[in-house]
DNA sequence: TTGAAAGCGCTAACAC
DNA sequence: GTGTTAGCGCTTTCAA
């Protein structure tokens, strides 16, 4: 049956002391509280079975020890590693998570005040790479509460942010692709600005292969640049599209920056359909580093997304924001992404050729 | 700058009414309540930026419309899915949804404690196939609290509890595999029982298929049974151990119940590597469909294990238990597999054999 | 139709 | 050292 719920009165009138003095040793409060009067109050709370009710104590203290994150597209792989990023880094800091999702910034505006009406103690945003409107952002930083925003397009120096280095990535991926020997280096992109379903890190990656192969003065071919829109058809189409059916006197390139994971999944399969050899015939640079990545045939060398040490970044920071009541350091931390040369490469063709 | 928190007394006041007429109106429970009052208070509140409160509403009402998720095993990749099932369902019927990690029955204890201290509504547990122990679950029971276990083996005929069935799939499984002009079918298991990382899953899978074997008197070769621990490398293993190995005149297998998808995918590799073709020399038929199943070389026949279906469930069930203040309908409801046949088992042979 | 007032369970001054 | 008490912001009798 239910038992009726014990109070800290209960266990003040059970241990025959006041509440406060209940109340103080429950919190550890209790350098000035007699050890055989802390001894009966530990014994009485542990017979009557009292679970103190954070709620009740939230109130007067005015803080939840919870914070929210809103999250939009479920779907999203990333959604995992952010949320376990989170849960993990603010579990030891001692807060509780709260989820919300949010599909749209209506959602994310609705989900805010929900959030806040549960008193949260901060939030964290996890977004898609991609530019929103930002009112209720400012409004919530004019009022000084806590909140981190992990990769979206903002464009405001005020608010902590924690985005991802795509750049970076496309600028790794691609000096790699030349390191090992490669110097025909074309790009399957993810949905660009004229998309539908833009995201900046397409852009953003994009950029990264452009100003490398600027960098070491390597040949630019408008023909090399298929879009894929970050989607294993999309990168099945684009091969297609790319090797399939072109022009017989056409130079193709050797290597492929392939700007997702996915649409790595998608060439894979299509370079297999076309009896294509990778990395022998073309060699696959790809970002994102899902389970499967390293069991494809041949593996994928890949650049990580650091989502969830953003996730784990994002809840340091609020903890601490927390804790001192005020934030200081950086207002944006980008993160680099991690290699994982794994086959999709080849062995480093230069090595090869003085070797044998 | 932080502004003072609007309560329910400054609408009053600036309603000039008593702060009980706000709460009715704000609540909807305004029949009797003048229709200039009313608005006078709606406009008070929007003016004044008012946001209710709703630890202070929690905590009068004893009901915080939250319910506690509580999964072990982060990394378990089951953990998504579930969790979206039950966001989502969850937020339909008003509730939030708060996270709890616990990888030990201890901490899953504690993580009971919390959530209960923190008065959620309800729990629902999300688990691995496996038996624990549970006395702690029979304590909430006695307490009639409102929670519900998913996919854990756990004996009881009075906690509700919401299943998947597994030995059904392997049974679908095995079937498919006949139906589609097998005989010679081995399996590769995942961790029985005499593993230390042992999942009832695997024993239930297995069960599927030998019963299978049995009912349409196949011929079951104990050489064809190989353990693979759910692992890609198990996975890889197992199949080298079948046929890189065996002994010249040995009769192999023709098709293979690979019980679990990430084991499939490994085997898939060691059949490349061994030069055999899957579907052509050897069938697959797996259980689980990851998003990249459907993208190996051949795409993954398979069993998608319904885990997004049992949270939604479990959500929905919670919901109603904590509307009509208690629970009817069955306590144990198993969710069936849902079948995605792609390429892995190839076109029907028999089909095959007359058309050609 | 409305308002005053009594708590919900807890913390933290403040008094003794 | 320990107890009394005033709220935290809200809901909900109960009177008016």
């Amino acid at each position: 049956m239910p038992r009726k719920t014990v109070t800290i009165r209960d266990v003040a009138q059970r241990a025959g002391v006041g509440v406060s003095t209940v109340s103080y040793v429950l919190n550890g409060h209790d350098n000035h509280v007699g050890p055989d009067t802390r001894t009966q109050i530990l014994l009485a709370a542990r017979e009557l079975g009292y679970r103190p009710n954070a709620i009740a104590r939230s109130m007067v203290r005015k803080s939840t020890a919870t914070i929210g994150l809103i999250f939009n597209e479920l779907q999203n792989p990333l959604f995992v590693p952010v949320t376990v990023g989170v849960e993990e880094a603010l579990r030891q800091e001692g807060y509780q998570t709260i989820l919300a999702n949010a599909d749209t910034i209506e959602a994310e505006i609705r989900a805010i005040e929900t959030l806040r009406g549960q008193q949260v103690d901060g939030i964290i945003l996890m977004s898609l790479s991609r530019r929103y409107p930002k009112a209720h952002l400012n409004t919530l930083y004019a009022e000084e509460f806590p909140f981190i925003v992990i990769n979206r397009d903002l464009d405001d120096a005020e608010i902590y942010q924690i985005t991802l280095d795509d750049r970076g990535a496309g600028r790794l991926a691609t000096e790699h692709l030349i390191r090992v020997g490669h110097y025909r280096i074309g790009i399957i992109t993810g949905p660009m600005a004229d998309s539908p379903n833009h995201r900046k890190s397409a852009v953003d990656r994009y950029e990264g292969w452009h100003e490398t192969m600027l960098a070491h003065q390597l040949p630019i071919e408008a023909a090399w640049c298929v879009p894929g829109e970050y989607t294993f058809e999309g990168g099945y189409q684009a091969i297609r599209a790319l090797f399939a059916s072109h022009d017989a006197q056409a130079t193709l390139p050797d290597a492929l920056f392939v700007s997702s994971d996915m649409m790595a999944v998608g060439a894979l399969k299509a370079f297999y359909d076309l009896g294509m050899r990778v990395p022998d015939d073309v060699a696959i640079a790809t970002i994102g580093d899902p389970p499967y990545a390293r069991y494809t045939v041949p593996a994928l060398t890949t650049w990580s997304i650091p989502i969830a040490e953003a996730g784990q970044l994002a809840a340091q920071l609020i903890a601490r924001w927390l804790k001192t009541g005020q934030m200081d350091g950086e207002r944006l931390t980008t993160l680099p992404f991690t290699p994982h040369i794994r086959e999709s490469c080849g062995a480093n063709r230069v090595a090869n050729t003085i070797e044998g």
